[in-house]
DNA sequence: TTAAACTTTCAATAATTATTGAAAGTTTAA
DNA sequence: TTAAACTTTCAATAATTATTGAAAGTTTAA
């Protein structure tokens, strides 16, 4: 495969990834293209590159820099703003991550806790099932919580050594 | 809290997590619904609780039987189907991963592996960087799906327990 | 100060995704 | 067989989400 070619399909796979998760493909997009180039990169670059507005490439390269997978960086000289991206793929995988708990994820264990105790009359089928079940998902959630703080901390060698302890 | 208060709540929050993972808004709050309902319900319930169509009923319900997340239960001297939500979490959990494992991240693996090798001058620096790329992504993408196979096969006791020996 | 070179905002619009509801299809009981 | 009781499909439409691009805002050099 020739470069042009699997750096659209790098470009067009991360997009596809990133929307099936819920995150916007455009910003998925100009996620990839930071990741493979070897120097940061301009708005003009990635407007060119992804043929977007300057005003769809602010936004999400903002949005990248709010995820933390990307910074600014300035060159001597030169006015404009160049963006990197982090390149060590396990500190990606780490930011979003923590990310994605800190604005989806926490807000659902906060909802939760709440949830367990209601009034009601507990011999109603109905009200029993409910506490039943709001109680298993946040048994359930206070364990993943804890998990991912786990993976989040660690470092990739020490996690995945012991992720591989299971395997033996 | 009243208990129509919380299962309103319950609804509500279940679907906006739904969205905010890219799974459809309707298909989560029916899982919802169906998560916490005692009994099994028809498609006139669900249309009920959450004042939906009939088509939307039926599409949401059966994109939930192929995650394998419902299953269809049929009451004797009754033509209607009914349907019930797989109950267990843990279960839950595991049968989501897997589907999403499995539609999304298995192409992604797949592509991964070919734009390992792409033809080109590895000295030219965008191809050098392409290149490490792609293989860093396809290692940790390897590492993560084995850990996720372990995570679908395990049983939550053994999992958390280990999980919870890197806590110690 | 000023004006050139940039970045940011945001209302209008386009693109995508979800929903409706009527028509077509299927199953069952008699 | 038939017709009643259901389920499924799908074109039209609505709702949501993303994008544009011009105007406003900001920063910097001189």
């Amino acid at each position: 495969m020739e470069f042009n070619e699997a750096k659209a399909q790098f470009i067009q796979t991360w997009g596809k990834l990133g929307s099936e998760w819920g995150i916007n493909r455009t910003m998925a997009q100009v996620h990839a293209i930071l990741l493979i180039s070897p120097k940061p990169l301009c708005t003009e670059d990635i407007m060119e590159e992804l043929n977007i507005s300057r005003g769809n490439t602010n936004m999400n390269v903002r949005d990248l820099i709010n995820w933390d997978l990307v910074s600014k960086k300035l060159v001597p000289g030169d006015r404009k703003e160049y963006f990197e991206a982090e390149k060590d793929i396990w500190e990606v995988a780490r930011r979003i991550i923590k990310e994605r708990k800190k604005r989806e994820v926490e807000p659902v264990i906060k909802v939760l806790s709440q949830l367990k105790q209601i009034d009601g009359d507990s011999e109603i089928s109905e009200i029993k099932e409910f506490t039943s079940m709001m109680e298993q998902l946040d048994r359930f959630v206070g364990k993943m919580d804890k998990s991912v703080n786990l993976l989040i901390n660690e470092n990739e060698n020490k996690l995945f050594s012991l992720l591989f302890k299971l395997l033996k």
